[in-house]
DNA sequence: TGGCTGACAAACT
DNA sequence: AAGTTTGCCAGCC
């Protein structure tokens, strides 16, 4: 236990959320953001850092661009979940946005 | 102590 | 439509 810093408050909300997030479903880290609070970037770092265990690649920037960072990995985990892509390249916010304080 | 960096976002040109 | 600039928040050098 021991949660000792309070950080982990922070992570632990976050990553709370990116678990709730449904197959097929995406959101975006402002969204997360303006739920646990910080900024978007704050969410970002967490992920980077302690995302590990959760789907990471069911949170996508605001524009429904790929973030750089994602790499193939989560092309490969959209196609096999079935999420609404568009043929940018980018995903169809307007379809798999998921929001995380209705949590639908 | 001040400045830079970073899984971002929104506005402007 | 695309690229660029500024703002936000927290951590690290």
């Amino acid at each position: 236990m021991l949660n000792g810093p309070v950080d982990e408050g922070y992570v632990e909300a976050v990553l709370a959320l990116v678990e709730q997030i449904p197959a097929g479903r995406i959101t975006t880290y402002g969204a997360l953001a303006a739920v646990v609070g910080g900024g978007p970037r704050q969410v970002g770092s967490v992920m980077a850092r302690y995302g590990g265990p959760v789907p990471w690649w069911r949170v996508v920037r605001a524009d429904g661009t790929l973030p750089p960072s994602h790499g193939d990995r989560a092309r490969g985990a959209y196609l096999a979940e079935g999420t609404p892509l568009k043929l940018s390249g980018g995903l169809d916010l307007s379809r798999a946005f998921w929001d995380p304080v209705t949590g639908d």
